[in-house]
DNA sequence: TATGAATGAGCTTTCATTCAT
DNA sequence: CATGAATGAAAGCTCATTCAT
């Protein structure tokens, strides 16, 4: 019976955190209110107070949800490529950036990552989910590695942090410039991953 | 007479700007309050509103700065050294990690990534000097194609955007990893970079 | 249910507007803060935001509840005596002028007047209203006029028009000279009335 | 020479009152700004403060003017027909109506005198020359009562109280009813003229 | 649990007035 | 006398949160 109620809790949770999830991408944090995260969920006031302590629990809860979904993306794109899980990066990301919702989710993202700095609540589920992409990133680095595939010099962490960097840091430009050549920025990426790439002289 | 209007006019403003700045790194833009920024500025509400016509249009402005700020580092980076001017950026780059202001600033740059995409106004201000910065970049990056020194088969805006994204994306992971090993993220980038340089067949 | 929240919804509405009629006779529309309002009607300023948009609206429901009163009382006045509507007006109308409320509301009707000039919303309403007050008159005067009391040659709305002017100006007097002579002003008011009547030539 | 100043001072105030007169015309006293009757003057707020205590002083002087003009022109009415003054009352007043300031300035007086309820001063002037109007009134009245042309049983004070009662009642509908039949109106205030006429029996 | 009316602190902005120049 | 930058009280309005039903 505990089961069953458990179950309910959750199924609310989420559809509240999806409702918020939007109201969030369209409005921003501040911006949305908590009547606005209701009206999207369908529920009333005093019934979302009975799942979330404040509207900030809320945030929190939506950012995880945000940071967990970018992990999960990394961890399938790099698994489903086991000889180049890297390059696969690049050509399961960069498609990407003509979704719709890819603007709309970067700018939760970097919202998120500014609310992080004033509130260690959100900013500490935050970064449990990026170490879990970061992590998801430096096993394949250090399999390709051995493999001799990459440079082994390389300090796998930093490689994966660099390959997290230019992934957000795109999404960043994307804002701006809806028009930007995926394409040749594609090219770029691979042209560098090249450098990070094993020589004869250091395998 | 109107000569020294304006000067003041102008000290005025830049003096609301950087309190407003300072206030917003602190606190975020929607929860600096008006009365937040005149405290900083050491003026009273009116006065403040004397210079600018509402909040936005504050934040509009410290946009503009913030990202007049990134354009001009930059460009002064990028013409510190004629012979390695891409290296050089790495070089002038990493180290500013440790200062005080980097996450500080990054967070404000965030968070008027995020404004931006509801604000025309601050877009539209935050684009401009984003263009300068871009601009900054891609004319070193030509000239040193030119010389030979890197691959000429690649689109020289897409270099420069990928350049970009690498900074702020560090700056984005910086806020959430005040430890993170900039000298191995700095290796990768210098590897990278040769990745793109020219090699024999391509030159 | 909907009927009982219904009806719940147009009484503290009814609060609200009685409340803020006090303070704008009081204070004039301007000189009275919501705050005041609130605080008339025992309530918390969200709980009146709850029922009205903003203060304007607040001012246009006031406006047409009082042009709603005047215009009740002319048409109850008017129906009351059926053989002398006008003249029962008079004999009506007049010994208001020494009620408590009789300037006090006298200062809201031309408060309105003058927003109205400005605002056309507030302006609709009190039209509307003010349209029901003339046809009330113009009926029992083309009765008159059918039964040979009322001169036929005069256009029935004219003279419903001018009782209205009548009665407006009198209140208007009545603001700067609280001692002045209703009785008299009545006598004069029934020796015009006299001047309107039908004679034997244009019977 | 204090003569010559106190000139140039009666000067600049009449200036100032001017531009305030049009400012309150179009938006009201309250929603007229110092800055906005400084603009339509031509002067800087402190150079009208030299000349007025305050906003309310403005308002107290324009009121006073706005009075002043229409005490002047009933007396100038009054005066032109020696034969028949109140008749000549209406051939002046009622074409008034389709001047463009007819509505404009009726706002102001209506504004003013919900004001006056409250503020002593305002209620002052204004009533100051609300009793000289009345007097200009009262005199032609009651020569025509000697002349035996009005009926001598009526109370000379308050049919000048009705004629102006009819005329600011007239500029009140007015300013709802821009299409207002003004000749049809007139036709029946010529019509109550007569009521008041002197009969046989009365003469 | 669900509801939504009520609360009131706190926000942005305006504006009459002052006063150093 | 003229200027207009500075002041700061106070305005209208929002919204996270509570709680009686």
């Amino acid at each position: 019976m505990p089961q069953v109620r458990e179950a309910y809790r959750e199924a609310r949770r989420k559809q509240i955190i999806d409702a918020a999830y939007r109201c969030f991408a369209e409005k921003g944090f501040q911006k949305t209110t908590v009547r606005d995260i209701c009206k999207a969920a369908n529920l009333s006031v005093g019934a979302v107070y009975n799942y979330f302590r404040s509207k900030d629990d809320i945030i929190a809860a939506s950012g995880e949800e945000d940071q967990r979904r970018i992990a999960e993306m990394i961890s399938s794109a790099a698994a489903a490529d086991p000889e180049d899980p890297l390059g696969n990066l690049v050509r399961v990301f960069l498609p990407l950036a003509n979704e719709p919702e890819f603007v709309r989710d970067a700018v939760v993202t970097f919202d998120l990552c500014s609310q992080s700095s004033r509130d260690p609540e959100i900013a500490e589920g935050f970064r449990k989910t990026l170490d879990a992409a970061l992590d998801h990133l430096v096993e394949p680095v250090k399999r390709q590695q051995k493999r001799g595939v990459l440079n082994a010099k390389l300090d796998p962490y930093s490689v994966a942090a660099v390959l997290v960097a230019v992934y957000q840091g795109f999404r960043y430009l994307r804002v701006f410039y809806p028009e930007i050549d995926a394409d040749g920025f594609g090219s770029v990426c691979e042209a560098m991953v090249r450098g990070i790439s094993a020589t004869k002289g250091e395998r």
